[in-house]
DNA sequence: GTAACGTTCACGTGGCGTCACTGTGC
DNA sequence: GGCACAGTGACGCCACGTGAACGTTA
């Protein structure tokens, strides 16, 4: 009687969910408790169900972290695309969130420029290894 | 009679050659702590004293650390520079000291890539915005 | 029955910042 | 001799987790 978790709704416990998306199972909940995902919905017993969308913001949020954001920055920008995914055009609120948005996508430039520097720099201590083996033959 | 520190050495005390690199003194303190560097000599009162060889090193390990070295590999690579600058070439030290480096070129090499990587990741998230904003307009 | 999950609390780590107090030196 | 600067040592902090303990669920 108890509902399955099977191949139905697609949902599945935090350990497959970590699994999938290379994470810990503990780091999961402490992102949870960051506010940055919510579990679709729980079992009766309290146990986490994931679907398909947290799996992708999992991997977002994957992906966003080296960047140099603080998981606290990450949650305000999916705040921020969230609440850009429902509110009405034109509205007073839409121009606010267009304000940040365009915040972000500064600070966004911003970071990719830095990381290009230090794709400059890896060239040149690599040179350094060159000169040190050069040295060496 | 106490020797000058001025021109003739062109030796400068820690707060000095902190702001030429743009570290905190605590921070060149707690590196040479590390054994990242040492300072040319000290006073007689026991104050640290830094030559121009210090200064570029600070420079190179300030380059470094945001390619995401800790701060322990990064030892490991300047004294590995070091020896190979005083190391005889064809000696058999030669050859262990090649071998290192090159398994620290692989090293940056895949640090580089995953740079690479992420300013991709950047351009994504830019979209991601960009779809965003659009929804706003 | 056992593996996975739950919560809570504490601890660890890297990289410094920050006292606090004493010693140096121009 | 005055005042900024330097020394050491210890503690604090922040972000990001990682156990440990102990109980519950599938």
């Amino acid at each position: 009687m108890t509902p399955r978790l099977g191949a139905d709704t697609g949902l599945v416990q935090i350990g497959v969910m970590a699994e999938r998306t290379g994470l810990s199972p503990r780091t999961v909940r402490y992102w949870e408790e960051l506010g940055l995902l919510q579990p679709s919905t729980r079992t009766s017993g309290g146990f986490r169900l994931y679907g398909q969308e947290q799996e992708d913001r999992l991997r977002i949020l994957k992906t966003m972290k080296p960047l140099g954001f603080t998981l606290d920055e990450m949650r305000d920008l999916i705040e921020l695309l969230d609440e850009a995914a429902v509110s009405k055009p034109a509205s007073r609120r839409a121009l606010v969130l267009r304000e940040r948005v365009n915040g972000m996508r500064h600070e966004i430039a911003l970071r990719r420029a830095a990381l290009l520097d230090q794709v400059e720099a890896t060239t040149h201590i690599s040179k350094a290894l060159d000169a040190a083996v050069g040295s060496l033959s």
